[in-house]
DNA sequence: GCCAACGTTGGC
DNA sequence: GCCAACGTTGGC
């Protein structure tokens, strides 16, 4: 059975953790999620394969930075379990992990950040969900229309 | 640094 | 189950 691919945007503050620290380390695993939106996305709708906008917020500008693909689909993050994690978890059950991480490689870093003022002036993108306003969904699911026309303002 | 928007918590 | 208080996100 094949199911059809995907793409999504996932947020990352530069900060924290960029693009150009995707490009050097080529693959890590997504953490920290611990929103259920969120998280019930990467648990039951993010696949291997799928496609990702990388988008730096918190940044200047924020923006689409680059491209990544899931390199494995979701799994028990351990950091809930850690006591020295900041991301640990004191109601997090061994037997039922409600946090988890998927595994994000890279692809390519765009040769410019796509402005999220450039996304809200695209009549293409009235409808994707980084958008709107207050929009704070960590991983946000992207058409391929949104996709493509993202891609092609670079 | 400010603050609007939103999610979560907890008292009732 | 309601909703006020609180904490966080994230653009500006």
């Amino acid at each position: 059975m094949t199911v059809a691919k995907r793409r999504w945007l996932m947020k990352s503050e530069p900060s924290v953790f960029s693009i150009d620290d995707l490009a050097r380390v080529k693959r890590t695993s997504w953490d920290s999620v611990r929103n259920y939106q969120a998280r019930n996305l990467l648990r039951d709708d993010v696949k291997v394969g799928d496609e990702v906008l990388f988008y730096h917020s918190s940044a200047d500008p924020a923006g689409v930075a680059g491209v990544a693909r899931i390199a494995r689909a979701a799994y028990p993050d351990p950091s809930q379990f850690d006591k020295k994690s900041e991301y640990f978890d004191p109601k997090a059950a061994r037997d039922a992990p409600p946090w988890v991480v998927v595994d994000v490689e890279f692809v390519r870093k765009l040769p410019r950040v796509v402005t999220l003022a450039e996304l809200k002036a695209n009549p293409a993108l009235a409808e994707m969900v980084v958008t709107k306003r207050g929009s704070r969904l960590s991983v946000q699911p992207v058409t391929a229309a949104e996709f493509a026309a993202v891609l092609a303002m670079t």
